[in-house]
RNA sequence: GCGGCAUUGGUGAAGUGGUUAACACGCUAGAUUGUGGCUCUAGUAUACAUGGGUUCGAUUCCCAUAUGUCGCCCCA
């Protein structure tokens, strides 16, 4: 009984059509990344579990494969950390890095869910300060990336946890800031009313609660923003309404219009890290695909493991969900399959010929491959145009003879017999 | 971790309590001896997930397990 071939669920396998597509996303986005100025970065794909899971807790850590004493990363930031602290030394800040990698996370896989995916990070780490116009350049590098990816229209939503944790200060519950942002994050899936009860469940008085949802949702562009700020004194919420104000005009002045941003006062993001500006990019068309790309500001990297203070902010691309959730959609342009410019029959014994043709042809900077098989003139050519390669050479023993090679172009459908010497103008 | 649904060749997909389980794609060859996607012809595959049960007989009905898939939770 022979082995019964099988990929797991959750990890993701593509036909060479599709891979070709999927590499290109990521060639997109990673010359994006260089373009802006941020350094490559590889790290391991597992980790001494202490060092990992140093603050991790809760649901994260249910969901961490473990060999031994070591675990798999489930995401690029928390090896970010490890790396900033262990070579701080011979690193220069501000940090800018590009990280693009598999992840991993035991979950149980469904639509968009997977076990295994790429995520493509950027982050900018300071040394004790960074400058929140770092957090100003992050939605124009998302903005040139997807206007790149050309998968449609989409929208850069932000909002600023300092803001939020103001607002919370000023209803005088700030010691649940944590869950109640939990829970108005998911405003958007779950509606109103199930987060009023939710939010009530966890002890907040309906009267607030009320308050709360009318503040997130109401329509917050930067000006009633401002005037809110003068009603509730809050210094928290100042600070955090002044930094999307600069955020958004810093943006603005980089080149990013302002139809691709605006301000979300239900984003918080689930992730307790971030401490200000936070962002999630959605498809116009297409919100339920859910965020596409997220990220924000959080105070300090790398507290589990110094007393350095690494402020950073940073987005992460799930390129794995994305891809997927497009081609099903049919969002993704067919690319034309480029293996190589021309195929080498060989109808010939004489493979020393064969190769000095083979050579030349390489001279020439074309791509080529031989097919060494034996198989019928139709069934190669049918390999050629199944690959979409456009010409095809035969070498067969007349042509050895005469020093010759035949060059057919499958598009024109012309055919030449011309010496090896001026295969150039035939290629 | 919890729940719904599913599982037939390399792939997609019909169908049945009773001899040889459709069809299509793919692949190979021929028509066309060294040349094209179409067409026609022929060929090609360890296929009813595994283990029990009911039955004279199970791929079909029942149970369990495995795997897949879609939700919930959580996330990218």
């Amino acid at each position: 009984m022979k082995v019964k071939p099988r990929t797991l669920s959750g990890y993701m396998e593509l036909l060479p059509k599709d891979q070709i597509k999927f590499n290109n996303m990521l060639d997109i986005i990673k010359r994006n990344y260089e373009y802006f100025g941020f350094l490559p970065l590889d790290t391991p794909i597992l980790e001494a579990s202490e060092v990992l899971l140093a603050k991790v807790g809760g649901e994260t850590e249910k969901q961490i494969y473990r060999i031994d004493d070591k675990v798999m990363r489930f995401d690029l930031t928390v090896p970010l950390a490890k790396y900033v602290v262990l070579n701080y030394g011979n690193l220069s800040f501000p940090f800018r890095r590009y990280q693009i990698g598999k992840v991993y996370r035991g979950e149980r896989a469904q639509k968009g869910r997977f076990r295994e995916f790429y995520q493509a990070d950027i982050d900018i780490i300071g040394d004790n300060e960074l400058s929140i116009y770092n957090d100003a350049e992050i939605p124009y590098i998302i903005y040139k990336i997807f206007k790149e990816l050309n998968i449609g229209e989409f929208k850069i939503k932000i909002n600023n946890r300092k803001l939020l944790n103001g607002y919370f200060e000023y209803l005088e519950i700030n010691d649940k800031a944590s869950s109640i942002m939990n829970i108005i994050d998911k405003l958007r899936k779950i509606g109103a009313s199930e987060v009023t009860e939710e939010l009530i469940s966890i002890g907040i008085k309906e009267e607030k609660v009320k308050n709360i949802i009318a503040f997130v949702t109401m329509n917050a562009d930067i000006e009633v923003l401002k005037k809110f700020k003068l009603n509730i004194d809050n210094k928290n919420f100042s600070e955090g309404v002044n930094e999307l104000d600069q955020v958004l005009k810093y943006s603005n002045n980089l080149g990013l219009d302002k139809k691709y941003i605006e301000i979300d006062l239900t984003i918080s993001r689930g992730l307790d890290y971030y401490t200000g500006t936070v962002y999630e990019t959605y498809l116009n068309d297409y919100p339920n695909i859910g965020s596409i790309c997220s990220g924000g500001r959080y105070d300090n990297l790398a507290s589990y493991y110094t007393d350095k203070v690494l402020p950073g902010v940073g987005i992460s691309i799930g390129v794995t969900r994305l891809f997927d959730q497009l081609l099903e959609l049919n969002l993704i342009k067919d690319e034309e399959i480029n293996v190589s410019d021309i195929l080498i029959i060989p109808m010939t014994e004489n493979y020393e010929y064969i190769s000095k043709c083979y050579k030349e042809v390489q001279k020439n900077k074309k791509k080529t491959q031989i097919f060494y098989e034996k198989r019928s003139i139709k069934s190669i050519i049918n390999y050629a145009l199944s690959l979409n390669i456009k010409k095809v050479m035969f070498i067969g023993d007349d042509e050895v003879n005469n020093n010759t090679v035949t060059i057919k172009d499958l598009d024109k459908g012309e055919q030449n017999t011309i010496k090896i010497n001026e295969m150039k103008r035939y290629l």
